[in-house]
DNA sequence: CTGTTAGCGCGTTCAT
DNA sequence: ATGAACGCGCTAACAG
């Protein structure tokens, strides 16, 4: 085994006869050091290499400049993107991340939560499972003074501030320039009731309809348990075969958009001539896909970002009774699956 | 700010009229220690909920029960399921990741090492960037006798494990099945020539058509620089246009196999009845693309799995000079693409 | 069985 | 301008 002992200040002090305090102050420039023993220092500082133990620095300072970051999945294009813009910008700040998932799974939350707590993280980030609710768990990161960032699957039992999408405009715009196309029979395939993004997506469809005076069905809304591409196959085929199918689907996430893609294709149902597809997300695979699934994008990169900037304010204020809400503007990705090359069906909208 | 003080074992002690080491051995049940005094220390822990400062412990043992973890691009899926992997197993063993990206640029991959250094995690797992060849900055771990273990891809100039998957067999595999259907002019679209896993799958792709007496035509072999859609796309044009078109195309990742089925998409070409296509690693998007994508799974999750279970051996017993290496056998997974509807074309291989 | 003591590396207060 | 001394919270060698 090859490790050399590190370098300490006292073993700077000791080799040009100073004393540590000399030492530990040359290094940082403190005013009331002589230019000459500053000099002096650092040169043999610098020659030997001394670094800093981060442990006694932490220890001494309490703190790590590690930040922790939980998301329900970490094999999955939009969280992935977050912690991408989280740990750039992290890094950019001093900062180093600690990620961990939670499977939507409430007891590895808490885990996860524990585990972070005791490695000392400085601050977190998270994204709650779907069977969080009241957050406890979360509440001890309070109670110790660190502070704590949600984004977007968040819960308002918390008072934290929270980055989120703006679901509902986002989902609001979609089924807007579903109507442009002229699609005017828009089924919606969402998520769980009790799942916040989803109910405003499925909020801002119903919106949309109402302020263009489409109808709502209530056999056009239908309600994924887990938001698989199965889910988006299986409600598509009872769509289309049902008495009344509608000529445009908006999904949940673009992941079911698949699903419903599939089931047109092997119907041979053209798209969007038959049948319009709208996703959210604006996976990588919504550009991939052929026709290219037109979807939302909610900027993950940037959330991430914004995420790790807030919670860094925080730490450097104390601060941890703010509950401002940032809340991301949603981007309309037009791709084929929505774009009706019928001139005559498009209407213009205000 | 809430911050209530920590209860520390001076604090226990001086309660419990102990002395400090008393209460220490206590909470770790020391055999000296008496069965009172240790239910009385723990009960009065229980009841105040004591957590032991980590930073003092981490600065005492010199050890944080972090691993940090550098991938080239952390929105990928074979990638971030490595990850995954690596956080479920990290977890279940007390120890923490922290993640960072090089985006594949060498100097990003410096700086990402320095921070983990400097925020002293126990370890590091890596797979190194498209520029990094020799290496110097992960030497410097093994100079502070923190182990490192390199995976997916690695370079040979450092003495560390290696967990890699058995590009050759996945390639010659791969290519042994398009033959076994009955294809017979096999081109394939391959990597850059400098990076390993790109080699492999395309000595791979060789032997395999040696080995079963087709012909290996240069024209049919292209190089990716990028590894993108389009590039998949690109070339799969040049190829078809050719005078001497192939009758199944080898990917070296799905991503670029998705560009190649949307040119033949585009161009009517029957999939797989004219051109059968195989990618490689086993995306996501080629379950859910129409026809599936034949590819070969690389098993990213066990790949993240054993590199932290090698890892935390090698801390386990202070060895950072082992370069023992885990070869992962990859898993050939057909979909549409590639499976002949003639079975008059299939040939029966030993 | 338990307490005393020393020290990990660094920052900081208080002398000088 | 510099040094001595203390303490952060915990562990462990040593002493009873």
């Amino acid at each position: 085994m090859t490790e050399k002992r590190k370098l300490t200040l006292k073993d700077i002090a000791r080799e040009l006869g100073i004393s540590i305090s000399t030492a530990s102050r040359a290094l940082k420039e403190h005013p009331d050091i002589a230019e000459d023993t500053i000099r002096l220092v650092k040169a043999y500082a610098e020659k030997h290499h001394y670094v800093p133990n981060t442990l006694a620095v932490n220890f001494r300072k309490n703190r790590t400049f590690n930040l922790g970051l939980i998301v329900p999945e970490l094999v999955h294009h939009f969280f992935s993107t977050v912690i991408s813009g989280a740990i750039d910008t992290a890094k950019k700040n001093g900062y180093n991340i600690l990620v961990s998932q939670s499977n939507d799974i409430l007891a590895d939350e808490v885990m996860a939560c524990r585990t972070m707590l005791a490695s000392s993280v400085d601050g977190l980030l998270i994204s709650i499972s779907n069977e969080t609710v009241e957050g406890v768990h979360l509440k001890e990161f309070l109670e110790e003074g660190k502070p704590v960032v949600q984004f977007d699957k968040i819960t308002d039992h918390l008072n934290t501030p929270k980055v989120i999408v703006d679901d509902f405009n986002g989902s609001y715009m979609a089924v807007k320039h579903l109507i442009g196309q002229g699609f005017r029979k828009i089924a919606h395939i969402r998520g769980r009731t009790e799942v916040k993004n989803a109910s405003e997506r499925a909020m801002g469809y119903k919106q949309a309809l109402l302020d263009h005076g489409l109808e709502l069905r209530e056999e056009w809304v239908k309600g994924c348990k887990l938001i698989h591409e199965q889910e988006g196959y299986d409600f598509c085929k009872e769509l289309m075969e049902s008495k009344n199918p509608p000529d445009a689907i908006f999904c949940i996430t673009d992941l079911v958009a698949m699903g419903v893609l599939k089931y047109l294709k092997e119907k041979s149902i053209q798209i969007p001539e038959q049948v319009g597809v709208m996703g959210f997300s604006n996976w990588k695979l919504a550009e991939i896909v052929n026709p290219g699934l037109s979807s939302v994008d909610q900027h993950g990169y940037e959330m991430g970002q914004k995420a790790v900037l807030k919670l860094i304010d925080l730490i450097k204020n104390h601060d941890v009774e703010n509950d401002e809400i940032i809340e991301l503007k949603t981007n309309l990705i037009i791709r084929g699956s929505t774009t009706s090359t019928k001139n005559s069906d498009k209407v213009t909208l205000q």
